[in-house]
DNA sequence: GTGGATGCAAACCATTTGCACGCCA
DNA sequence: TGGCGTGCAAATGGTTTGCATCCAC
C-alpha cells in the first residue's frame, strides 16, 4: 500500500498526518496477519520517528478507535493490535513457537442464529482466542523442547 | 453441595482445609453460572472468614491451578473466575445489564476437524467471549438507557 | 510443633496521563 | 501562529509478593 493511500486513510479519519502515525500504520499494514503488541511495534520503529513507548500506545489506540486497527487483550494480559482490513478473521497461535495462522471462515457466523434461538440474545460481538500446536512443532516434538 | 464434599474436594487436591478456601469454593459452587471477579468474591465473604483481598486472589488462583475453577481474562482487563463443573461451557453477557446466559453447546466443537484441516494446527484450547443484548434489554430499549 | 495459610503493605507491570515543549496545518 | 502531537516521568489499577504472624494437621 502506497504512502499516499495511508496518508489519506489518516486524514479521512480526522487524524493529522505525522511521522509516527504514518510509520505505525504502514508497519501494521505490512504485518496485517500478525497481531502485535505495543512493545513489538515500538521496537520495529526507528527512534527518530517515534521516541517513546507511550506515544506508540497513543497512536495504536487512536488507530483502533478509528477502526483502522483491531485490538484484543490476550489471556496473558497483553493487548495485541492488528491492521483491520475489514474482513472478520480469527487466528490460531502455536503455543510452542508462536506461529500464527488465519482461519478461512469464522466458525461463529454459522451459529449466530442458533445462539439467538438458544438464549434470546442478539449478538453484538465476540472474541475468539485459539491456541494449538502448529504442524512444524508437532513434527519436531521429540527433538526440541 | 454439602460441606463435606467440598472439604474432600480440597483435600483430594492437596489443599489444606481452611475457612477461607471452604467459603470461596462453596460460594463459587453456588454461583456456578456466574463468572465472578476477585473483588466480588471478596465482598460476598464475611471479613471474619477472609480479611484480605490478596488472600482471595491466592485462593482463587490455587483453586484454578487445581482445576476446581476456570479463570479467564475479559477484554476489560479483569480476571473472572468460575466453578468448573467439568462441562465445557461458554456464556454470553448482555452489554447493557450484565445478565449472563449459558450456551447449550460449544460452537467450536464442530469445528475442531475443520480447523485442523484448514491450518494443520492441533487445537489445545480456546477462549470465547460473547457480547450481546439480552431479550429484556431489547424489549426495554426505548424506555431505558 | 511445624510448615503451610493469611494479613498487610509494598512491589509489579502493562498501560495511561499530566505537563512542557515542539511541530503540522 | 495555535492547537494538536510527542517525550518524559509519574500515576494508575488489577494482581502479585515479601515477610511476620497464625492456624490446620
Amino acid at each position: 500500500m502506497s504512502e499516499n493511500v495511508l496518508d489519506d486513510l489518516l486524514r479521512k479519519n480526522g487524524l493529522k498526518v505525522t511521522k509516527g502515525r504514518k510509520e505505525v500504520l504502514k508497519l501494521m499494514e505490512e504485518k496485517k496477519d500478525l497481531p502485535m503488541k505495543a512493545e513489538q511495534v515500538y521496537d520495529l520503529i526507528p527512534r527518530s520517528v517515534c521516541a517513546s513507548l507511550s506515544t506508540v500506545y497513543r497512536i495504536l489506540n487512536q488507530l483502533s478507535e478509528k477502526g483502522l486497527l483491531k485490538s484484543m487483550l490476550y489471556q496473558n494480559g497483553i493487548m495485541y493490535y492488528q491492521y483491520d482490513s475489514g474482513e472478520h478473521r480469527h487466528y490460531i497461535v502455536c503455543s510452542k513457537c508462536g506461529k500464527v495462522a488465519a482461519l478461512e471462515n469464522c466458525p461463529m457466523d454459522a451459529f449466530d442464529n442458533y445462539i439467538r434461538k438458544d438464549t434470546g440474545f442478539d449478538i453484538t460481538g465476540h472474541i475468539f482466542e485459539l491456541t494449538g500446536i502448529c504442524p512444524d512443532c508437532k513434527e519436531h516434538a521429540e527433538s526440541r523442547e
